[in-house]
DNA sequence: TTCAGCCTTTACGTTAACGTAAAGCTGGGT
DNA sequence: ACCCAGCTTTACGTTAACGTAAAGGCTGAA
């Protein structure tokens, strides 16, 4: 009952709005395997929520070198003391780089809020204007 | 009284921590404008807010295309009505990709917890085996 | 069978944001 | 006078992440 459902390519890049032509790069990265039958490439639900984590990675900045390298982490499984070490410093920098741009986001909306106000309150004054 | 403080390029690059060829080329992209003294490049307090607005807009993903075209809204006084619409629109539309972005961030704060909270889980229970 | 629609591989092209080298001016210190 | 650090322009090189043909295989409907 681990859902059988299967994708096309095609299926998958409509779904997700991007061309085939991606996704087809991200595994020639070697960030997705999808399964074969014949020369065709057939997609399950591991491999969608995978493409799903590779978009949400770039939308927040990630090369899909750095995304590779974080499903490695998260594949192997943690048993070493020195691995949980290295995935230990690795959430943590990216925590400080996704603080960094939390400040930049809240500064940046606050700034949105003040020229979004600024041109509001002109429209109503032109508003006016135009009564005469 | 308005500051009047001056800096060379070798100083913003050390500020900024960036090159001094990243500012020249933010110039040549028309995202900056210094003064000239002879040859050489004199930057003023409003260019290096200028930098610092650049510097962030690109830790958000902005291209230098798009921070240009948010300088030069932002620049032109904004008097017409069209040119309001056009900026609330803009502000509208940043402000969605901002708010997509707030929300992979915090899902990937979480799952970042997760991984970590596991991680440590892990090392107490090597921690305890150590002690036979 | 022929066609359309989807898939495939191979390979060269493109854009953004600089890096990097080459070659030269220039002001201050010794 | 000379040098050096820091500035300048010009121009070609580089990387990431695809775009865009080109040429062809497979399969189901007409």
């Amino acid at each position: 009952m681990t859902n059988n459902e299967q994708y096309s390519i095609g299926e998958l890049s409509k779904y997700f709005d991007i061309t085939a032509r991606s996704i087809r790069f991200y595994e020639e990265q070697g960030l997705l395997a999808p399964e074969r039958q014949g020369q065709s490439r057939i997609y399950h639900l591991k491999d969608k929520v995978r493409l799903k984590l590779i978009l949400r990675g770039k939308r927040l900045g990630f090369s899909l070198a750095e995304i590779k390298t974080l499903f490695e982490l998260y594949d192997t499984n943690p048993n070493s003391a020195a691995q949980l070490e290295t995935m230990l410093a690795l959430t943590d920098q990216k925590r400080a780089v996704l603080n960094q741009q939390l400040n930049d986001i809240q500064t940046l909306m606050n700034e949105l809020d003040d020229v979004e106000s600024r041109c509001k309150e002109e429209l109503i004054e032109l508003q006016k204007g135009n009564h005469l």
